[in-house]
RNA sequence: GCGGAAAUAGCUCAAUUGGCAGAGCGACGCUCUCAUAAGGCGUAGGUCCUGAGUUCGAUUCUCAGUUUCCGCACCA
């Protein structure tokens, strides 16, 4: 599988610029995509690293009208945020651009415009209801209007609840905007769609039987599990007015959808880059001998192995990824990441909390990477891999040699002469580290090339407590030379091979060395610091990170789940009613007799209740929050003159109240003592 | 419900084409003192998720199941 690349393409997933960045982005995606960066660029090699914000796609024009500033604004804000964070935080873009530059639209544009040329695309018009107040078309489940079967009044646009048919807009009588309640108006709209099926013998042989054993088992797998369940077309366009303008005419109201819009960003990532710095663009994108690699996260393995795969292909003059190495998912603190929650390490704040310390943010990263399972990134884990690891073992090696160095022979290197068996060794050993960290590297394992490169320093610790240059320094001066010579060609080493994961570290050790410049190809050379080389004075490579500051970190995040308990910013009340409308709700005390669990379903349980009117069936979206056998005798209340629906086939009649919370976690609103089945609720 | 991936020492992870299960961190003990009380050496810790099957032998292969995460479906 080794071909000979020329130069490689490195693209790391668009974060989507509704929130800043957080260690679970950092850990998944920037961080092993930076130190594959850095490597090839020690190797010398031709290296186009990319990366730039999504900035289109519905949560953005919601997230405006809540704040009534204009999606532009929002992508604004977080656009610059982020980039920012990157630059600080020492992720080594060529190109940090974004989806809503002109460049993106170009290209996005044209690239939408070949495909559409050369017949790549499938186009479907029909007939839609649009909303002349809203201004846009409505999607099915946005209409609601009477069943033609069953005559149910609230029928959606896609089923009716009542009956369970499957409808088409188009069928329902008295149709109905659900957004501002008026009738809405049929346009024709036309669509364009991606025929993925067409490409399926292709993607076949070019991923399950070629990339059987290069990608990782979770991507192999996922995909395979894609194919084989079927491709459909997927549509490329909507009826949106934030995003990539559809470039027909015609399409006015059209936008690309984001999907299609964002991959191509990296393309269009690429054009800025070459605008900025006057290089052709195409060869990396479009020579055989790139090597395109993408990093993301296992949520997008799909898009980048099938979807964007087939774009490039149906446009024809674009290579294909050699690899798309996804992680998994970082968790923090035992509980899932996430924006909403504000549960999150954020980056931003991380740089503010903890100055110049990134290379222990990416150590930890790195040396707990969710590369084959979720992984747990704990507070108490990152001060121990700080003090117990990178300090104890990486900073001490380095500081006891430079002092010793400093004491004995006033910073110079000193001569080597005559080596005895251990010093050697050593050397010998230590020759093999570049090896051993590349392989790792290329294979994607950055785990284990940064476990690999501590194991240099701690052959860097036995050497010097074996030897022991402390105590001949009474009796052999030479001798000890020797050892500190030694000593300090392990040190130079680490400073080169540390660069891809501890850029900062690695550069500000160089420094201390005065050695600068050298290449991947240099490490394990054993006379990279020559005889009577002046080291400059020596400075801590690490600080200790003391409780207290795990501490204060770890009590943010205790409170961040105080606040998402208590003080939910509970949602605006609705549109005032009248006393009668209250009136018509029929509400009850009722016993849950029996309950099951609907088959095929995530949610729904079957319940029978006694209501005191009556025993009756009622299907609840619970499952996910009670046992069955745990909720028989459980008093509720009901609403029993709901008209009656059909779920999954099953007539539920009426619906069991419920409360809920900002998670969308659910619990029964019940009477406090046991009142009678069948009281009223006023 | 369908599909994918994962489950190994207190924690984070390795390994095995089927043959006594290994590392780092943590714990415990010993020890050097150049070094940011750091380093070095050693000890304890595992029914390799569960159950069945194939085999002389299964953590590894097969089947069934459990749990976690992701995607799809479904659902508010």
């Amino acid at each position: 599988m080794s071909k000979n690349f020329k130069r490689t393409t490195i693209t790391s997933a668009l974060p989507y610029a509704n929130g800043p960045i957080h260690i679970g982005h950092l850990a998944g995606v920037y961080v092993p995509a930076d130190i594959y960066a850095r490597y090839l660029r020690m190797r010398g090699e031709d290296v186009l690293f990319i990366g730039g914000s999504d900035e289109h796609g519905v949560p953005i024009t919601i997230k405006a009208r809540k704040e009534g500033i204009t999606p532009q604004q929002v992508v604004d804000r977080y656009h610059y945020q982020i980039k920012e964070s990157f630059e600080t935080f020492g992720i080594s873009f060529d190109i940090y651009s974004r989806t809503s530059a002109p460049i993106h639209h170009e290209t996005a544009s044209d690239f939408f415009k070949k495909l559409f040329e050369t017949g790549k695309f499938i186009e479907n018009t029909s007939q839609q209801y649009y909303d002349e107040d809203n201004n846009q078309f409505l999607a099915d489940r946005y209409i609601t209007g009477t069943c033609p079967h069953c005559g149910f009044e609230r029928a959606y646009g896609d089923q009716c609840e009542n009956c369970g048919t499957s409808l088409s807009p188009l069928e329902l009588i008295n149709p109905k905007s659900a957004l501002s309640g008026n009738v809405p108006v049929l346009k024709d709209t036309t669509h364009w769609y991606l025929p993925l099926e067409d490409y399926e013998p292709w993607l076949t042989k070019w991923i399950l039987e070629g990339h059987k054993d290069d990608w990782k088992a979770n991507v192999y797998g996922q995909v395979k599990s894609w194919i084989d369940q079927g491709l459909k077309p997927r549509a490329v366009t909507r009826d949106l007015d934030w995003g990539v303008k559809v470039p027909i005419e015609g399409a006015d109201g059209k936008v690309l959808y984001v999907w299609f819009d964002a991959p191509i960003g990296y393309i269009s990532a690429t054009k800025d880059w070459s605008a900025k710095t006057g290089k052709d663009w195409e060869p990396y994108w479009k020579s055989a001998d790139t090597k395109l690699v993408h990093f993301i996260g296992k949520d997008n393995i799909v898009f980048h192995c099938i979807i964007f795969p087939v774009m490039l292909k149906a446009e024809g003059s674009y290579i294909l990824p050699e690899n798309v190495p996804a992680n998994e998912f970082l968790n923090l603190e035992n509980d899932k990441i996430s924006t909403s929650r504000n549960w999150a390490v954020w980056l931003h704040e991380y740089l503010e909390d903890f100055p110049g310390k990134q290379d222990v943010l990416r150590y930890v990263l790195t040396a707990n990477a969710p590369e084959t399972k979720d992984n747990d990134f704990t507070w108490k884990d990152f001060q121990a891999r700080n003090n117990n690891e990178l300090l104890a073992i990486y900073g001490n090696f380095v500081n006891r040699t430079l002092v010793l160095t400093q004491k004995y022979f006033n910073s110079q290197v000193p001569e080597r002469g005559e080596l005895d068996e251990i010093s050697k060794t050593a050397l010998e050993e230590m020759a093999r580290y570049p090896e051993i960290i590349s392989a790792a590297i290329e294979r994607y394992r950055f785990r284990e090339a940064l476990s690999e490169l501590m194991n240099l320093a701690r052959l860097g610790n036995k050497y010097l407590t074996e030897m022991e240059p402390w105590k001949l320094i009474k009796t052999d001066e030479e001798k000890v030379k020797v050892i500190l010579n030694v000593s300090l060609q392990i040190v130079a080493n680490l400073s080169v091979l540390s660069e891809p994961f501890l850029p900062f570290s690695a550069k500000k050790l160089q420094e201390m060395i005065d050695l600068t410049g050298l290449l991947w190809k240099d490490a394990g050379g054993d006379n990279l610091l020559k005889p009577g080389h002046q080291l400059q004075q020596p400075d801590f490579l690490f600080a200790r990170i003391e409780d207290e500051e795990v501490e204060k970190q770890v009590q943010k995040l205790l409170d961040t789940k105080k606040e998402n308990q208590n003080a939910a910013p509970a949602k605006p009340a609705k549109e005032p009613i009248e006393f009668e409308d209250l009136m018509k709700m029929d509400i009850r005390t009722g016993t849950i007799l029996e309950a099951e669990k609907v088959p095929k379903t995530k949610k729904l349980l079957k319940l029978k209740i006694d209501t005191g009117i009556d025993q009756r069936t009622v299907v609840s979206g619970i499952a996910e929050f009670y046992e069955p056998e745990d909720i028989i005798g459980h008093k509720v209340s009901i609403l029993v003159n709901l008209a009656p629906r059909k779920l999954k086939g099953i007539d539920s009649q009426g619906m069991i109240l419920m409360a809920e919370d900002k998670d969308g976690k659910l619990c029964f609103v019940s009477p406090t003592e046991d009142f009678n089945n069948g009281s009223e609720i006023k």
